[in-house]
DNA sequence: TTGTACGCGTTATCAC
DNA sequence: GTGATAACGCGTACAA
């Protein structure tokens, strides 16, 4: 009683007169023991109160059904809706995940990945953009990246262009004089520099009178501020007593913006119409709902672990067949229209 | 090349001419080698390049260095920063996390917890409030939850009572007339429920006129905002021109009243001074930052892990000693004074 | 300081 | 249908 070591196949064999094969085939095929053995055995289950051990299970079949996921500070809810998505296809492929939270040091980041490696995890999804995906293509195990430089790895990632495309149309639809793109300096080879290329597109296209503004990405909410404060200075005398449409690259940074303009008029005013990205949830909870091109997690993560399982399956095949190139998906955003961008005149 | 079998032990004894067990203490006891010695073994991992395994070394020691962790959606920021905090103790303590996103089904969540057992994981910290204590108390493996019902299982907690007296002082010392507090109707065993405490014990020590409002809790931001309406309309016509001070039961309710006196008003009216709790994001990106209590996560996060630590190390020694009672620690929080409980007369 | 032999709890490969 | 027996890769008495 005291030292309850484990319950084994062995245990089982020993109470049931069988043999821990027959044990191990009551699990992994039943169907090729009589029903009445089976019987037997589920008894001896109950009654020795059996545990499970997968643990002997993967070093026996080498098969962890560890997922390692590396993504960056929770603190950004895009991050933590995309893990909680993830999280959620446990129900759907089974496999569990070994989570580590990047902290943009590549050192720290090569060791985190040593240590999934370590635990026989069977493929990454990888949301850190610390390390290049070239180097991640050389660790020689299935990896799917999201939203994140992808050229060598295999990637889902939103459809930034179309986004910002949508986003655009609607600011020209409602008659805007001129249309704003805030952002930071991005790199080209980034999901999200679709956003920048998808607005001077539609501009260029439809030649209408546009602005990118760039200011340096700010860590802190307070510097934020700031930049999107000097922005609006800008705005306000370089097109007074014009319709702006203003493409703001997050909702975070819309709703600062916004919150600038009802400080300072008590409303949004006539003349400008605001849209964001990714619909999370400042955009809703805004004190005016803000209109957003939505990216859907939910579909981006399901896409993300079901593009991982086959290429892990493929990898388990007897003959397994390398990718020649790496395959990316891209799923569509949402255009979602709110307040922001309504006639807001009374 | 092709059938690239792991590197073991055996490899690197042979190519070494040691033994295996020289090699296992080269990794854990290596100043048991000479340093020559090392360095041979050293060179051969190098060479053969070693990756180690750490499935074999559980099955041969039985320490997974895992914590299991349930935890409610991500959604809500408050878990999602708790789980970020957690993660990141893996610098500090070196344990990994298997992570799942309870979804409130009981034996959903039962089948999550055998999964993790199965997994042999040494310790559960758990967010999740679906099972009770009593029954999370009899799975025989270090527990710590984290603000949910606790009476038989360790934990850590916000010191909620103590938010709420503070909360309550910072209102009452800006000459409220009256004081309101919201909330759903909760259970008295869960922390939050000392926040209804403190506001009342604080209200009746010092005389002061108050009233709680209960809604009913809503899982949607629409129906919380009606609810939080009718809560307006009613303090809006009960307490005319009375300096109101609203303790709403967290940031985010906090910040939908806000938006609706803002929406009316074009500012907050100096007749309502506003607090919330959790200090998550919304409470500083609102359009006026909003006083709240703010939560120590990190700290709660810290603490919780270190605790577990401390179950699963004494778990280990020869003779255990088991808890007489469950350990329940308390994080004080911090009161944030921001622009909700200033004076915003002009 | 180093080596031998066995255990950890399963699965896989043969036989029967 | 069922059973021996050998992996899987590492840790750990116990010896030497």
């Amino acid at each position: 009683m005291s030292k309850k070591k484990n319950v084994t196949f062995d245990d089982i064999a020993k109470f049931t007169n069988f043999s821990k094969t027959t044990i191990s085939r009551y699990f992994n095929d039943p169907d090729s023991l009589t029903l009445e053995n089976q019987a037997i055995i589920s008894h001896a289950l109950e009654e020795l109160n059996y545990k499970e051990n997968k643990v002997a299970k993967i070093l026996a079949n080498g098969k962890t059904e560890f997922i390692g996921i590396i993504i960056p500070s929770l603190f950004n809810h895009y991050y933590s809706e995309m893990l909680n998505q993830i999280l959620l296809t446990y129900e759907t492929f089974g496999y569990k995940f070994l989570v580590f939270v990047g902290n943009e040091r590549e050192e720290t980041e090569r060791r985190y990945i040593e240590e999934l490696m370590a635990y026989k995890i069977e493929g990454m999804i990888i949301l850190s953009y610390t390390l290049s995906s070239r180097e991640l293509a050389g660790l020689q195990i299935p990896i799917v990246t999201i939203e994140r430089e992808d050229e060598y790895v295999c990637s889902v990632n939103t459809d930034n262009y179309m986004g910002a495309v949508q986003a655009v149309s609607l600011l020209a639809g409602k008659g805007c004089d001129v249309l704003i793109h805030t952002n930071s300096p991005i790199s080209s080879n980034l999901p999200a520099y679709g956003r920048i290329r998808g607005f001077l597109d539609v501009c260029l296209e439809k030649n209408l009178r546009h602005q990118i503004l760039y200011k340096p990405f700010a860590h802190n909410y307070d510097l934020t501020q700031i930049y999107l404060q000097e922005i609006l200075d800008e705005l306000e005398t370089k097109y007074k007593g014009m319709k702006k449409g203003i493409f703001v690259s997050n909702d975070d940074h819309a709703n600062i913006l916004l919150n600038l303009l009802v400080r300072k008029y008590g409303r949004l005013p006539d003349d400008y119409l605001i849209i964001g990205f990714d619909n999370s949830p400042v955009s809703t909870g805004a004190v005016f709902p803000i209109s957003t091109v939505g990216q859907q997690i939910d579909r981006i993560a399901y896409e993300a672990v079901k593009l991982l399982v086959d290429l892990m399956n493929e990898r388990k095949k007897r003959r397994p067949v390398p990718l020649r190139e790496p395959i990316h998906k891209v799923v569509p955003p949402v255009l979602l229209r709110r307040a922001t961008t309504e006639d807001h005149s009374e």
